[in-house]
DNA sequence: GATAAATGAGACTAAATCAGTCTTGTTTAG
DNA sequence: CTAAACAAGACTGATTTAGTCTCATTTATC
């Protein structure tokens, strides 16, 4: 039930380059991911591993040859956590069962639980569609006070 | 993203003691973890496993020796998803961050993200505590409406 | 009161997944 | 045409997870 390591980092990847393009949308900088990685402190291969998914799940679009680069395919309005958490782990579903043709469980039929998942996916879904890029970068957070003591 | 297979078999496992507390109490079956591995059709090892952790966990108890077995501790309506998944998988969070005193992270300060996982994390919270054992098993559970769609 | 059977608890091994590194292929400026 | 810069994909090592096995505990029977 915890999120993995990778789409962790390419939450914040994403938030920095939704920064990025606040500031300086196509001026000074190229964008890629060595610079993100310095930026973010997220290991240089791992974050061009995660800018390649990025980019071929459509989120980033990307230059290639001597001037090339990447930028964020869509504002960052309309890119949500479970764009980008799909993008690196793949289908977002609690269970496999809930996954389109899967019959790997071994109960299948006359399982009375299958029904129930998909509210709770339907729900996460949600609060993870909530929540956009354009949120997560947005700056003025100044004050850096512990919001969520009391969960 | 997904949910442990463990986890998994662990609401199966405990739908189906909730059925048998719903027919026969304590009744013909003392309930044990090689009946439930049969019913349910989840390896008896694995079973026995789950068993383990869900007593300790508080949400079977157990009695040993020659005539002993398991019973749920408490009524089904009372028991959570939540509850089993916390059980199996420790501390219900989407990131590390989010849990305690956890210093792994590579940014700690200065990260934006960080303070919007706590709505994620309570809203996902919040999906898996709506479901009761009761409605999962679904006996006579009355009708489970959603009587908190407002918080 | 001792023994044996039944059960739960915990330790161990094997497999799968995931994180991280490296190499190759492609593109464009010079 | 050459070389530099970049993304894409393959590979290796490590961590976590699933599954199996052995041991400790308890109680009915003798």
């Amino acid at each position: 039930m915890r999120l993995s390591n990778l789409a962790d980092y390419a939450v914040v990847l994403m938030s920095a380059a939704a920064r990025h393009c606040g500031a300086a949308l196509l001026a000074e900088g190229k964008l890629n991911a060595s610079k993100l990685a310095q930026e973010t402190g997220v290991p240089l291969p791992t974050a061009k591993k995660l800018v390649s998914r990025l980019t071929a799940a459509g989120l980033f679009e990307s230059t290639r040859g001597i001037g090339g680069g990447i930028r964020l395919a869509r504002p960052p309005s309309s890119i949500s956590l479970a764009d980008i958490v799909e993008a690196v782990e793949g289908p977002l579903a609690i269970t496999s069962c809930t996954i389109d043709g899967n019959h790997d469980c071994l109960l299948e039929d006359g399982c009375t639980v299958k029904p129930h998942w998909g509210v709770v996916n339907r729900t996460i879904r949600k609060a993870l569609d909530d929540v956009s890029l354009a949120s997560l970068s947005d700056l003025p957070v100044a004050p850096k006070i512990r919001i969520m003591e009391k969960a």
